[in-house]
Order: C-alpha cells, then sequence, then structure tokens
DNA sequence: GCGCGGTACTTAATCGCTTAACTGATGCGT
DNA sequence: ACGCATCAGTTAAGCGATTAAGTACCGCGC
C-alpha cells in the first residue's frame, strides 16, 4: 500500500507564480522581495497547502526545531514531572521535545545522548546519571547542553540548572535533628551501576557537624523496589517488631532523596502498623504534586519545578539562537515545605 | 561561535577509500559488493568516525526512525506513566519517540499532530483529547496513527489499543453497589472544552440497571484542583459537616475516573477527617503505582499500562514497516484491583 | 570466438530546500 | 549623462545521503 500522499513542494509553489524557486523560498521568509510578490506566493502557498518540509530544511540548515530531553530514568515520578514541564515549556517556544528515557543505566545515557546529536537536535537537555562521564565532552561540543541537576564535569555545558544539594541536605538533616532525631536513614537513589554522587559526602559531612548517625541506603526509584528496601529498614524498628540484621538501630525518622522513595516509605510504615508523622518521620526531596495529598502531607524539599523548566529551557534556547547569557549556573535554593510527615521523635 | 563540528560525510569516506560513494553506501549496507571491498569500507568508516547522517538519510528514504507520542492531557499521571512506558518500548526497537502534550486542548492536539506529520514521523501514537475530531482524517492519511483509549471515530487508523470502558464502569460500580453503595459520585476528566465521552453515558446506563444514584460532575486532572472539587463533594458528607448547595445528598463512595483524581479525594478526605476506606469509598481508574503506595492502598480498575505501551508500540511498528497485522483493534478488559479504598457502606 | 550473465563498481539523478553569486533594471547624485 | 548603489529576481551549487541505470571486466558454455 504505497501512500503518494504527495507535498506540495517548494517547486509546484514557483511554476504556479511563475517564479523561481528560490524567490517563492525567500519570499515566504519575507526577504527582500517586492511587497507584491510576497503576496502573491504566500497565497498560491496557502492555496495549495504548502508548508516547507523540515527534513530538508534540517538538512541545508542545521537546524532541527527540536531539543533532545534526555531523563535519567523516568521511573523517578519527579522527573516525569520535570519532563512534562520541560516540553511544555520548549512548546510554548515553538521547538518539540525529543524526550528519551536513559532508565538509569550511564552507558545508554551516552548512547542516546550521541543518537539525539546524530539527529540534530538544535540543543540537549539533560537530568544526567553520570555527570562526570567523559563522554559528555565530545556531546557538548557538537551541540549546546544544559544539564539539569548536575553539572557535567568534564564537559563545555551551554548551561547548568543546579541544586544546592548540600544547603538542602543540611536544612534537612538540620530540621530533623531539630525535632530531635538521633538515627536517620538515608535513603539515595544511586544503584550500584551508578557512580556515587557527592549528595551522599555533604550527607556525612553533616551528620558528622550535627553529630547524629546516619546510614545511606541505595534505593531503585521503583516503587515496589522502595517499598521493599523501606521494609528491611522499618523491620528494625523501636516498637516491638523483630529486629533485622543492620548494625545499627532502627531509625526514628528517613531522610529519602527522591518523593519517589519516600512513597515506598509511606507504604512499608502502613504495613508495619506505623503512623508516618507520629511513629516516624519522613521526609522526602524533590516535592511531587502528589506529595501534598499524601496523609499525612510529606514533608519535602521543593526545588521549584516550573522555574526549572523555565530556566533550562530558557538556557538552552539562548544557546540555540547563540545569545550570550548573563549566568549560565543557575543555583536553585531549597525550600523545606514543612507538612506533616515529620514530628517530634519520641522517647 | 561558529561550530565548525564537521560531521565525517559519505564522500570522505569515499575519498579515504578510493571507491565511489555509491560503493561506501553499499558496502555500509551490505549490498552487492565484495567481501573484500566492504571489509575495507567498514574498517574506514570507523576509523573516521563516520555514521550516516539521519536526516539525509531521511529526506531521500523518506523515513526518521521517529516515532510521534502525542498525549492528550501530561497533567494525568497515569499518561506520563504511559508515555514513558510508550518510550521505552520504541526505544526498545530502535526508534525514538517525540513526545508532546497537548495540554487537554483539542486544538492544539490537533496543531501538534500535523506538525509531527510535517516532521515526517514514521508514526504516530496518539492518546486523544478529542477522538471525534474530524482533523484526524487528514492525518492518519499521511502517516499511521494508532489510538490509545478512544477509537479515532472519523479517521482510518492503523490501530487502536482501546479500553473496555463499559466494562471497566459496570465492575466497578457493580462492586460498589455490593458494598452497599447507592449514592455514588462519579468524577470525570471531562472537562468543559473537552467533548463528552461515551463513559459518562456508561455510567448512567449502568446507574439505571443497578438502581442507584449517581452525580457525575467534571473534574480537573491537576492535583491542587482534583482536591478542591473533591473538597466541594465531601462538604456534604452525612457525618455532621455543614452541608453544601448539591441537590444530591452526600455521597458513601466516589468513583474517579483517573487516579489522579483520586489522590485529590484522599486529599480532601483527609482535610474532613474521613478515613477512607471507612468513612468514605473510593475507587479509581487506571492504577498508578503510587496507588498501591496509598493509605489504604487504592482500589482501581487496572488496564496493564505495560501491555497498552507494549500492543500500542507494536501496532505502530508493524504498520510502520508494512506488515499486516491480525487483529488492529486491541480491547483491554479491565481488571478491578481490590485493595482497601472501597469497604461496605455504613449505615 | 561470441554472446550471455554475473559481479563489482561508477555515474548521475534525486529528495526539497537554502543561499551565495550573478543579472538586469531602476533610481540617484553630481 | 555617467557611474554606482540598490532592488527584485534568477541561476546554480550545494546539504548528505540513496538508488536506478550504465559500464567494465571476467568466466563460461558451445
Amino acid at each position: 500500500m504505497a501512500r503518494p500522499n504527495k507535498r506540495t513542494t517548494l517547486r509546484e509553489v514557483a511554476e504556479a507564480t511563475g517564479l523561481s524557486t528560490a524567490a517563492v523560498s525567500y519570499a515566504l521568509r519575507g526577504k527582500h522581495v517586492s511587497k507584491e510578490t510576497e503576496e502573491r506566493v504566500r497565497k498560491a502557498a496557502a492555496e495549495l497547502g504548502y508548508e516547507a518540509d523540515p527534513i530538508a530544511r534540517a538538512l541545508v540548515s542545521g537546524r532541527t526545531s527540536t531539543v533532545g530531553v534526555l531523563a535519567g530514568d523516568l521511573q523517578d515520578l519527579w522527573q516525569q514531572q520535570l519532563m512534562a514541564a520541560i516540553g511544555r515549556e520548549l512548546l510554548a517556544g515553538d521547538r518539540y521535545a525529543l524526550i528519551l528515557d536513559a532508565g538509569g543505566d550511564p552507558e545508554r545515557e551516552l548512547a542516546l545522548a550521541k543518537q539525539l546529536r546524530d539527529q540534530r537536535v538544535d540543543g540537549l537537555l539533560v537530568s544526567p546519571v553520570d555527570p562526570s562521564a567523559e563522554g559528555w565532552s565530545k556531546i557538548a561540543d557538537a551541540v549546546p547542553v544544559v544539564s539539569i541537576g548536575d553539572a557535567l564535569s568534564r564537559a563545555r555545558t551551554a548551561g547548568e540548572v543546579l541544586f544546592d544539594n548540600r544547603a538542602g541536605i543540611d536544612a534537612v538533616l538540620d530540621y530533623l535533628r531539630g525535632l530531635g532525631h538521633r538515627r536517620i536513614t538515608v535513603l539515595t537513589p544511586t544503584g550500584p551501576s551508578t557512580p556515587d554522587r557527592p549528595a551522599d559526602r555533604y550527607v556525612r559531612e553533616a551528620a558528622d557537624r550535627l553529630g547524629i548517625e546516619v546510614e545511606v541506603l541505595p534505593c531503585a526509584q521503583e516503587l515496589g523496589e522502595a517499598t521493599a528496601m523501606a521494609r528491611r529498614v522499618l523491620t528494625n524498628s523501636p516498637d516491638g517488631r523483630p529486629a533485622g540484621t543492620s548494625a545499627l538501630t532502627a531509625p526514628t525518622a528517613v531522610f529519602c532523596f527522591s518523593d519517589s522513595i519516600a512513597y515506598g516509605v509511606y507504604a512499608a510504615a502502613a504495613e508495619a502498623a506505623l503512623t508516618v508523622g507520629r511513629d516516624l518521620s519522613v521526609v522526602g526531596f524533590d516535592d511531587h504534586p502528589v506529595s501534598r495529598v499524601l496523609t499525612p502531607p510529606l514533608t519535602t524539599v521543593d526545588w521549584g519545578l516550573g522555574e526549572i523548566a523555565k530556566e533550562a529551557a530558557r538556557l538552552a534556547v539562548a544557546a540555540i539562537e547563540g545569545r550570550r547569557v548573563r549566568r549560565k549556573r543557575i543555583l536553585c535554593a531549597p525550600r523545606l515545605s514543612e507538612r506533616g510527615s515529620a514530628a517530634r521523635a519520641r522517647g
């Protein structure tokens, strides 16, 4: 079933108007042609339903009006949110978001980034799994890259929207300590295949400074796995349940490095008949919309997703258009959204 | 700052090997060239880091290895989930998902679909806001379209993955009636700008058949708005709170046409000090991962997101490759995931 | 020794558009 | 009137691949 769905081409418009294709091309983009001709061309184009073929245009101009958006792991609900927001943002500027998911795999991440570059995306927005990979360097040389969340240490990026993780971590741990917590479990989305992030270090530093005990555990974003992990953590809970094998005493508070993980903790807590916000304190990181409607609402660190998306898109677009920007490194300050999930430590 | 990042071209490989570009092109795709030449070309290509330019290739072949994925409304968490799953599915088949969000606007939806077609996506997956729009017809003639959720009534699609909404609705209402509920509020994601969906009709029919009262209210997907709506609904609750203006007595159960909306109901219930699964029964529709970790876990209708994504991708790919498929209309059967959010009606 | 059929390539057209360079015609200052 | 811009448009050369058609060479049967 051949689809002879011919698009009208520039040539056809040219023939219809008796002009050369070049004239039509110019006319349609309002370059040095007479008002009348332009009008005539416009009309003919409209009648024939002509629309420039973006592919052909891309071949010669090298631009595609398309921006690659590479999510480190779309299992993470917050990243879904972010990607959706970025997509809207780009669309508002007449660009298309080519959204891909690295699934948490650093190698796939780079492979996809390369593919994107080959697809001639005008720019690339990435929320990297492995920000320190060397591969970014070549990619960033070929296309403007804006990274979100972490700086690409080995590449010259066109911009960065970073989160002041240290401040966020300090804020949360300070807060929890203020509530009397001394044993805190920290669940980070750092899997075995992912390199260590400085965040882990910040946590330990803050813990040392505050004189509290922390146990940092890697945890998957996927809710089932997160729940399982949380279950293991809570099995060591102080109030009578069978003790696990962990060397540490069970925590009175859990600090989750993503709200997704916190949801898993909520589930595990419910199973263990622990009431979050009373028996157990939970703090998230990222502020996903769902966090607000949980019972109790999740206390979490809000970075302002909307602004992140806006800034990232703005940086990318500026780079694409070759404009200079004042600050190409945006540092988002944490805002602790204090809701009901963290309470004064009991006992 | 010109970026003279030259890609190696076919011509360069040709010159390096002393062959014609055609020979190289053939060699790289293993067509009628001698083993030795092929080997030589492969080596040279590898050395020069040559990779075919997808844009140029697309211009001549008309294919882009890209599939448009158009979400009706990415505010809906379930659609986010779906898009992510489809993206993974397509990627597994070496195709790229160009994900766009119509934001619930039927006009924008068609506009985006057209853009996608012009971008020469090989296929188009769409979870339509307005499945009965006429515009789909022209689009479906130009590119294979697979619709998810609703059939495009006016277009010849390449495939459809539908949900047996009637069966799902029947199952839920049957179930709630069995629990003793006689007054049920149904919250559908049908806004004023969206045309009525047959789902509303199914609800009324089922209600008539079962002899129960339903109040069908349109409700936004966005959690804040959903919560506000739910608040209004629950203000009419039987146990002493100030009565609203609704003609109906307050419902003992709320049936939400998307899990997102159900989350809003959870939040409103908590505010009103109603315990879901005891004072108020809530049933969702779609089974988002979060639903499983709520307290109580949300009873909802599961359509098998993974399979939906797989089937949709399969249909699209088959159409793109010009293969015939046995059944191009997949009807997903509802599975009621009975968890803890619906209880026997009290009093 | 001739024709026939394969290989193994090459030539050149083509996809649809952009754009540098060129051609005439017009206007303008002096 | 002359030279020089300027304007409006044309010509043609790409962009980087694919691919139909053509050529050269070789071996083979009879």
